[in-house]
DNA sequence: CATGAATGAGTTTTCATTCAT
DNA sequence: AATGAATGAAAACTCATTCAT
């Protein structure tokens, strides 16, 4: 393996590594493609030899994003016989995951204000996205099959549930946090949070059906 | 009455108007000065002169923003009898709210990317968030009075709920649709939307306590 | 006396006033028209009504600064019978005439910066200035007269030396002071500066013609 | 021999030179970064490159135009056996290198007005002016030692006569000249003003000590 | 592959001056 | 005589991108 790949091969992620950082802290007008250059043992020309410029960057570090948060969803196994305890272990699992990765929640946020015009561009995003439904899709089933569950809930809309509940309380805990006064980062506080979501989603599906 | 004083309202008023609408689309860095000017009667001098510069432009766009649709939330009144259906008519009419309020959506999560360092300037903020808390205080407190919902669930925790549920839907719709195939702004999927939040919030308020 | 004129003659003192203080500490480009106007109890449109503009108002500062200088002088009367005696007197009064009027030695030192355009545009400074050359002029006379004083010198000379080194002494305190790590406003160093300038001139005055 | 790296050298030689030329002409407020720029080979955006800024860059002309002064003093030397003739030539050597230097003296002057804020911050400037000075503690020593010189001054002292003449006949020559209309750049009186300087030095320190 | 220098178009900000009343 | 609003030209500064080596 010639050594002139694998540097290259270092330089790429050791670029990828930072414009995620510098992305997801200052957006996509906000970063500066210096700032990005200076923080790396390389120079900014090599953003344009590998990525193009700043926009390639940008959707390299999108995607590379998404693949890693797949990647980490895919360790997730809730294989839990009952389905109840199952899907409130999802939706801690869940919470929990995403507390982990506030940066891609902030590149997510920061997508969305670009109306997600950068995503679109990224091949296999949504072939990635599905095993997140597949996994609630089979403990619903089995839910309902237990009489457990209403059945009139599909799994798009719990993961929709989980996902905003998981996200907003990442995303917005600036502006939520200081409205009403809470530290939404403080330990008590996270894990009355974590709770709360598995209560929501417990006792939606255990209701009785409208 | 003099005049004068009313063209000074209406030029810093139109530039507000401008600014709130460019600065939600293309968030704070990516805003230019000179498209708010651009697009007024004014000229881009006029920023200046009433609020300072860019950055001062912004912070009342975000007071006034958050001004305007507390003003609105006090529109609000749900005074059903029954509080089961009072809780899901407020759910319903927060999201309402939302789907009609998109770039104030944007502009709070713009302010979050800036870890909220301009709202917390702002103030009297603190205050006028108060009622959207104490509806549902005294919602909540019927219903447990009347033995209709669980006893360990707190005013703040529903309106987190209800809050992410409407955030999200809204400010991660590019994101979130494009990875589920969806059109979160589509008539028949946003009037299924807006029944599974209220089947969420009523489902857990009615589910026993843990 | 019509009051209104009377107004009309205070805003105009307090302008020229002002912006003495403005123009003396930022220099001509360095003063702010908003400044001076922010500083007074009217308004900027008065600076071009009275004066016609920055220029002329900083026109007016300067005569106005001569003028009230060469006042100052005529109150300066060293008639010691002794001509060494008077001429020491002289150096020290100077010395302290200075030291008590640095805003106008800075604006003498941004006139210069300007070439001294402005100051030629003022008539009968000239005339104004000529007094402080005749009091030496007699006392020279009588020194050289009774044999104390060399002559082969004349006042000009004598008040090139004696105001060199009291301009010098405050316009550039500032980096002399630095570079030799002095204060050169100290009062114990101040009385050292004012001894010296006497000595010097006596010094010179009575040693032999070359 | 890299010959990039001499562009870049000469880039910012010419960068600085220029800047030199326009700050000594306009001051600070009043030189313009446009002009600068314009009579350079590059563009304004160097500027910002090599000195970060407008102020950078005069920072960098004040420490420049002191270093080459003192570089310049260096080449000073008077090793007149007689310490007569030694401070006379100090002195006259000193006019004539201030009337060599006009464009650095317009510099200090323009420094003091700013209360010397820029110099401050140039480190080892001091250490650099401690020769004026030394040459003249010499000189003065010796000339006690003959029994030539009073006893009671010291060589800061002098340094100072010496330079507020030099300097002042320089920098004040327009409003001095023209309220006693003379012109202080004409040859004759040039050569009359260098005997002045020496006169009064040797007068003063040749004279009985008070 | 790598790098420091350079660039031009754009972006924010400033300022003296004038207008309408 | 006075005032707040408004202006346009100019000034400082920034940024993604490219060049020469």
């Amino acid at each position: 393996m010639p050594e002139v790949r694998r540097d290259a091969e270092r330089t790429r992620a050791e670029l990828l590594a930072v414009a995620t950082e510098v992305f997801a802290e200052d957006g996509y007008s906000g970063a500066r493609v210096d700032e990005i250059a200076a923080r790396t043992r390389t120079t900014k020309r090599m953003i344009y030899y590998y990525f193009g410029g700043k926009e390639g960057l940008y959707r390299a570090v999108l995607e590379e994003a998404y693949r890693g948060i797949r990647e980490a969803e895919r360790g997730i196994d809730v294989d839990h016989a009952d389905p109840v305890q199952a899907v409130r272990a999802l939706a801690e699992v869940t919470f929990d995951h995403h507390v982990q990765h506030d940066a891609f929640i902030r590149l997510v946020a920061i997508e969305n204000i670009h109306r997600g015009d950068f995503i679109r561009q990224i091949d296999g995003l949504r072939e990635a996205s599905k095993p997140a439904k597949d996994v609630l899709d089979e403990i619903l089933q089995r839910g309902r099959a237990a009489g457990l569950f209403r059945d009139d809930v599909e799994a798009i809309d719990v993961h929709l549930v989980i996902s905003a509940y998981c996200v907003f309380q990442v995303a917005n805990r600036y502006t939520f946090g200081h409205l009403f006064d809470v530290d939404m980062a403080e330990a008590g506080r996270r894990a009355h949070l974590r709770s709360v979501i598995g209560d929501v989603v417990v006792g939606w599906l255990t209701s009785p059906a409208a």
